[in-house]
DNA sequence: AACCTGATTAATGTATACAATAGTGTGCGA
DNA sequence: TCGCACACTATTGTATACATTAATCAGGTT
């Protein structure tokens, strides 16, 4: 599948991210360039471009006298961030239900949909694995169906911003049985978009979609306040900071 | 007022960027680095940051071969981007309504306003360059009224892509003397999205900021396909391109 | 003792040399 | 004449050396 040559700016950037995601440097200290790059066993240059995509990403910071630091995100920040990711899928499913959508397309939805139903009624418990990829291609799906290449790119932005994806609360969901409700009605609200698109309801589409994203709001919220135990194993919320 | 000291990545940003939106460079060719930095007498190093830059802004595309290409864009693409670029300001329209503006901020925006009203009233014709920076101000206001860095950021992002900004057909407006009604029109709408969002209405706040953006639309389809040639002086307009 | 000033150190920013790879053209064969 | 293969060229990707600038620390002065 994923073509196994990856230049050094790639393996730069997925090493990069993983350890910010990680939590492994110092708060609000400034990411040295040449222990990271001998860490990565990659020089300078690669890992330099690595991080300007990563300050595009949103994940770094630059510092006025130079150089980078990793960025801190409040609780407001992630739920602002995921509010603004909503309204983006609104909108582009209010396009698909306008412009009309591909109908291969909705096809290919309502068989991602069905996954999804299956992955939800397992017999011996949900499939997470199962549920997580799916519910990702349903994403990309309405991405797709506005036909919009701009709309595409920025909801691939939005997904990359930490926390804001509508998988960041999902990755480790078997450790959260009290998530699994959520799932149920994450899915119905999946299938009444769909409907929606598919009868060119564009309001509707919009306003269900918009909706959908605030379970997101829902679980990090429940996740930081009632369980901030396991929300360390959450990847990016080592970003989280207070006030 | 802007710091003198640029580094040599800024000034290849900015040197390469004014290049790509005057259309330098051949449609669908691959930009080739050295010619490039000879051009600009920058190293390398530098230029191939500022294309990452530039890649990040949708101006290029990266070749999966290697190296970059310029971005071209349809009628389409651009109509999509004045659009969710007023579902954004919507977004931060609603969001600052909701939230309660800032009172130094409002009062700041009226001054704003204060100044679009003088530059379209000037005896000798209407103030451009008073209007346009004002309108630019303006603009920025909305996203800072949101009280979202991440809105911020995302506004100011939208802005630089090609035609997508508040101001993009504005720049060259002393040659259309057709959109000067427009301009009056724009400087109402101006005065309902604040009054909207200081009597906390968010969704007319919302809905009218959408409308608003939708003037930039009507300017560009003016532009484009009544006044082809005066199109030509359009920053960006070079990357237009058919189908 | 606190603070400013200067020198030292260490980091980032830049240029360039080298390596790897994609693009191009030529020649040989069918 | 067309197509394929091979070699060659040109360009990008990477590493590294150098220049420049910021951070640090010591020493002296107030």
């Amino acid at each position: 599948m994923g073509s196994k040559h990856l230049n050094q700016t790639e393996k730069a950037l997925i090493g990069l991210r993983s350890m910010i995601m990680a939590g492994r440097f110092k708060t609000g200290q400034r990411l040295p360039e040449i222990a990271v790059s001998e860490q990565l066993g990659i020089s300078r240059t690669p890992l330099r471009q690595a991080m300007d995509r990563l300050v595009a990403e949103g994940l770094l910071d630059r510092i006025s006298t130079g150089g980078c630091r990793v960025a801190r995100f409040t609780k407001e920040d992630i739920a602002d961030a995921i509010q603004i990711r909503g309204v983006i899928e609104g909108t582009a499913a209010r396009m698909a239900a306008e412009r009309g959508a591909d109908p291969d397309l909705l096809a290919y939805a309502k068989s991602i949909l069905s996954q999804i139903d299956t992955a939800l009624s397992e017999s011996g418990g949900i499939d997470f694995g199962a549920y997580v990829s799916a519910n990702r291609a349903f994403h990309d799906i309405i991405a797709n169906l506005s036909g919009s290449a701009l709309m595409i790119r920025e909801l691939e932005r939005m997904a990359q911003l930490p926390l804001a994806s509508p998988s960041a609360f999902l990755s480790d969901q078997e450790l959260i049985p009290d998530f699994q409700e959520s799932l149920k009605l994450a899915q119905r609200q999946h299938r009444t978009i769909l409907e929606a698109i598919e009868n060119r309801e564009g309001s509707r589409a919009e306003a269900l979609a918009r909706e959908h994203a605030r379970l997101a709001l829902i679980n990090f919220n429940y996740l930081t306040e009632q369980k901030p135990a396991r929300a360390r194993n959450v990847p990016g919320l080592a970003l989280l900071t207070e006030k």
